[in-house]
DNA sequence: CTTCGACATGTCACTACTGGAATGTCAGAG
DNA sequence: CTCTGACATTCCAGTAGTGACATGTCGAAG
């Protein structure tokens, strides 16, 4: 039930309506929690039942403009502080890692070097957000930094690991050859 | 739909129950893909209707013993192939780094030092992993440990980050008092 | 005055995943 | 012989997330 919270998050920042939200989230909680707009505005009717957060204004084209109340605010230093972050751990990516044994070597060193690919390909789009953002304006923009470094870090990591595993993939059948550096 | 391809992985190994995959998952597949026994049974029913695999025999105790066939097999190879990695972001523990405007400093450190220690003991408990399985053994083994590998990284990124985070937030605001060898 | 794009919300069917309960078998220890 | 624990499967209700569709408003440009 995370996305309630990253609603209630946002909105104790700043007023605002669904459509507002989705936008905020984009660049910014999209990357560590992904949401579709009918999830969102579906936890927004939650929330507003759950009395967690009220219409304060409704404006033109329906647009309703939604406010943290004091319960709200209670459930989200009650979840950043008291609830344990659940980890989640599913890659899809490493998942086909432990499969390699049903495809050639040369396809697992393929398949190694995209996601290489992919990963500096993730790093250059997290730079590019950090230079679009401002330098430091609100809270909010101030912590995303926080996470925004564990990004870049993160693709790092990817790169380098999977570097080190077409290392691995040649040690362990040497017949491979992807590397045009060395001729048979 | 991965949870259908590790099944179908692991049987491409060898043969197996639903009861013997659910224990191979346990150390293996489950650190990158976590699945609860109703979800097993389950894709094994959907896999079998579908002709990905078949019940070779069944033994004692209503035990079925699954096989992948060939168009399971096929399957297998091209979504190892053919099929892109969906990468998943979703970080709870980084979703609420967003939010630490919302508490004190010396509350998102202690935040940040819990994070730390939980990656600590995630890597120690993945290095224990390692010590436990054998030498080499099978290519499942073989390229499982690229996945560990990958783990025993991701661990140590989870703790340099929250040591630098926490230097952040200290940064951010010098009032917060969390460190025992700088007195006031 | 029309049309287009941004604004704005709501709904639906489907799939994946969670957690728990129910049911039963078989081998070995006491 | 009985009990326990490992073996083994099935079902179910509930939640979260996906992707597409439907509906409508308003301002500005042409």
């Amino acid at each position: 039930m995370s996305l309630r919270h990253a609603l209630l998050g946002l909105l104790s920042e700043d007023p605002a309506s669904g459509y507002d939200l989705l936008k905020l989230f984009e660049n910014s909680l999209a990357n560590v929690w992904p949401a579709t707009q009918s999830q969102l505005y579906g936890e927004l009717g939650r929330l507003a039942d759950a009395g967690l957060i009220t219409v304060r204004s409704e404006g033109a084209r329906g647009r309703k403009e939604y406010a943290v109340t004091d319960a709200g605010r209670e459930e989200l230093r009650h979840w950043l502080l008291d609830v344990p972050p659940v980890p989640i751990r599913r890659y899809d990516m490493l998942l086909r890692v432990f499969f390699f044994g049903q495809i050639s070597a040369d396809d697992a060193i393929a398949y190694l070097r995209e996601q290489q690919q992919a990963a500096a390909a993730e790093g250059e789009r997290l730079a590019e957000l950090g230079k679009m953002i401002a330098p430091h304006q609100d809270n909010f923009t101030v912590y995303g930094r926080l996470a925004l470094e564990w990004g870049l870090r993160s693709s790092r990591l990817h790169q380098e690991w999977a570097e080190w595993a077409i290392g691995e993939v040649k040690a362990h059948d040497p017949a491979a050859n992807t590397d045009p550096c060395e001729p048979g």
